[in-house]
DNA sequence: TGTACATCAGTGAACGCGCGTTCACTGATGTAC
DNA sequence: TGTACATCAGTGAACGCGCGTTCACTGATGTAC
């Protein structure tokens, strides 16, 4: 054997004229750290430890750690987009498309934990971040736009609530998913309360009720 | 003046006797810390600073943080099981009841969004705290029984969701606390969001509507 | 073809900071005699 | 009534730790002449 036997396998480092791989590299690991240990332990040092660099290195490819949890992002929210897409496709009826596209939610959340706190956890505050100047608002300011616009695609069009203001696309899009989010964060977050079972599909029944096509009575504002 | 005119007030020690009152001081000023500015730069010695005592006083009453927030936790979830039963008390008629109570319900997230987090948001994890045995376990396991029974309480008896099984009282009033907490939670997360308006009173005419009275079709599981 | 130089992809040591936790202590107040 | 002692409610200094961030540097690789 040639190679040096002692000491824990070194990261090979990067072909001159490569090194962006790093940066790729950082934000996979990222992703990856934060759905097996979450992102409260997550640091700078630490990740560069995963990675196998050190930390001065993430320098050359990330102000700080907030930039790097923004690349995370917004690839977390493009994967997410990506499911519900993929689930919206699978499926040509209308109504089991809604049911489909919130179920694939719900598989989201649960497969990875991690990202989905840092979406819609409260674990990271994209806004803050901001303050600092080392990301950009309108990066910041797109971040979920694909996956509302999923839910506003997948619910009937002639379902919608109506108001005095006419059909609200918006309204029951946002409705449906921050119904689906109370479930599927708190599944994450109490993983010791005795969850009723069939409690999933109770979920997926109420919340693609109001756009069944025997539309029930009272949902009118 | 006889008192020093130099160095911001002092705090004045406990008498004889009252050493306790530090111990319902600490919880208190957590409390007050953690809605003001989150649960996520809270430390040990930064509440002692703000209490105006030293950071070893804190030990005499707690042994960890961990044991500061579960205390900060039970005094939480009692006051929200509180104002939740004085919703429900507060009128008659069942349909207006749920309704008052899942606005009492949105009403303490958006007031105490410090506590919120710590009892819902996954900001604070009990459960791991009590690996480390600084923590009871029958304090944790009841901490939120009182809520989901306010819940419970609140939903007419005649109206639950029926299953092969019968009624499902607990699964009826899970799924309407989680639907809240949904909505509840991402208000306090994302509080750049375009909401739309007329969203709170959608967000409790969907939830209360599988129990009116006029019942919809389509809730049968 | 050789060689000096520039660039690239990082490294290693060092800094100051706030943290949790420990330890010996202090000064006021109550109590036994 | 006086005094020695015990207790109480804390304090102040110190520890080791991991963090983010900076700085000068290193060694491999490409390039100009």
């Amino acid at each position: 054997m040639t190679s040096s036997p002692t000491g824990p396998a070194r990261r090979v480092r990067n072909p001159r004229g490569g090194g962006a791989a790093l940066g790729q590299q950082i934000v996979a690991t990222c992703l990856d750290v934060i759905d097996h240990t979450g992102v409260q332990g997550l640091t700078l040092r630490g990740l560069a430890r995963t990675i196998g660099v050190s930390a001065p290195a993430i320098y050359a490819h990330f102000a700080d750690i907030d930039a790097i949890l923004l690349a995370v992002a917004e690839r977390a929210f493009a994967d997410l987009a990506d499911q519900l897409s993929a689930a919206s496709r699978a499926t040509t009826s209308p109504p089991v498309r809604l049911r489909a596209v919130c179920q694939a939610y719900l598989d989201y959340a649960e497969h990875r934990p991690g990202r989905y706190q840092v979406m819609f956890g409260g674990q990271w505050d994209a806004t803050s971040a901001l303050g600092r100047g080392t990301v950009e608002r309108q990066v910041v300011d797109d971040l979920g736009r694909d996956v509302l616009a999923a839910f506003v695609d997948a619910i009937p069009a002639g379902a919608h609530t109506t108001t005095e203001h006419g059909p609200t696309p918006t309204l029951d899009a946002v409705t449906t998913w921050v119904f689906l989010h109370g479930y599927a964060h708190q599944r994450l977050v109490s993983r010791a309360f005795p969850w009723p079972p069939g409690m999933t599909e109770h979920v997926l029944d109420i919340v693609t009720c109001p756009f069944a096509e025997r539309r029930p009575t009272g949902f009118a504002v």
